[in-house]
DNA sequence: ACATTACTGAACAAATTGTTCGATTACTAC
DNA sequence: GTAGTAATCGAACAATTTGTTCAGTAATGT
């Protein structure tokens, strides 16, 4: 697991453009923000700025793969601490890391027009469940509703609870929000009305 | 319910450019959409364009509205006839009439960028299904998830069912596609790992 | 300490934006 | 139908932004 980057320029550059980039979307909308923006906060050189990445896309794209990379390590850390027989998917752990990476998250999921990594998390998020649906749901059993439609349903619900919680300043731990998400997720909206 | 636009001109010439964007929206991303490639398409002068409108997104939202209108005039009309005892929100409208615009719905879903539309859809489903709860769950039930967060797993899954099924180039009739949403939306996921 | 590599900053063409204005055309009301 | 009003056209414009180039300077690794 050795980094290939050996010079530290490289690292401080690129590092210095992934934060100005992030605190500018916390900031203002993303298509509003012109490369000028990012290198005038980061105090980089234009020509820099075009050495390391294609266009502000491409920066913003090579930020999530780092962070991409980041939640899957912490996935493979996390995943065995948390009793995955309980639950349907491993929300607990997006919401603990949501919690630990508030800015990052939200810069992610509300930035407006950076929809790039919206739809980046949507798979992400999607692929998480559809694996772990795939093996609870043991083969033949045929059920009423495809895999895809309850993939798309639980990801969506998901995201929205996520953003939702993001939006609303953390008002519980990500314990308890789990929590919720996990019942309506089981059993549906119908207990709920039934009293 | 007159409408104030007399001059024909003023009427072809928003319409033709509110045609031109949608058709670019589906053709390629709205960032990468100029005002040139929109007056192109509808073939209406560069200050024109300026005279209606502050600029491109100013059109797309102008576009909206129009639209949200309509989707007002369609529930009013349909929500009678379905049986919303029956129901937990009207999703079956929803399916409906995006089974009926479907180009529309594809571009305000998936059009790259244009989260603006994608934001207003998201809110404009949420307050459906936060009114329609709210009579549900009458005065005082208290419930474990607060009707904030029901609310947000509700619209986040609808809309990503719906979008899903848009994408899938629409492999169900719109009644099934609401039955299995409902479904998923009332009983969770429980019953289908019951087996 | 030396060779290598990255950063700087200024200058550049190209594309895009949003505005202005006089000439032309279409519309409405009468 | 015609006259007066209002909308459209199109060309020209300054201002931004983008992405490239290159010679000079600084930092880095060995």
């Amino acid at each position: 697991m050795s980094e290939e980057k050996s010079d530290r320029r490289v690292q401080r550059t690129r590092q210095l453009l992934h934060d100005a980039l992030i605190a500018l979307i916390l900031e203002k909308r993303y298509d509003k923000i012109t490369v000028q923006d990012i290198i005038d906060r980061a105090n980089i050189g234009r020509s820099t700025f075009y050495a390391h990445f294609l266009d502000k896309e491409d920066l913003l794209i090579s930020g999530f793969h780092a962070f991409d990379d980041e939640i899957n390590e912490y996935m493979k850390n996390e995943a065995h601490a948390s009793e995955s027989e309980e639950h349907l998917l491993h929300s607990l752990i997006f919401f603990r890391h949501a919690y630990a990476n508030r800015d990052l998250y939200r810069a992610m999921l509300e930035g407006g027009g950076a929809d790039t990594l919206m739809d980046t998390a949507r798979r992400h998020i999607t692929e998480n469940i559809r694996s772990h649906l795939a093996e609870a749901l043991s083969e033949e059993s045929e059920t009423a509703v495809p895999l895809s439609v309850v993939t798309s349903f639980l990801a969506g619900a998901m995201l929205s609870v996520l953003t939702w919680w993001l939006d609303a300043d953390l008002p519980y731990p990500p314990e308890q929000i789990n929590r919720m998400f996990q019942e309506l997720a089981r059993t549906g909206v119908q207990s709920m009305l039934a009293n």
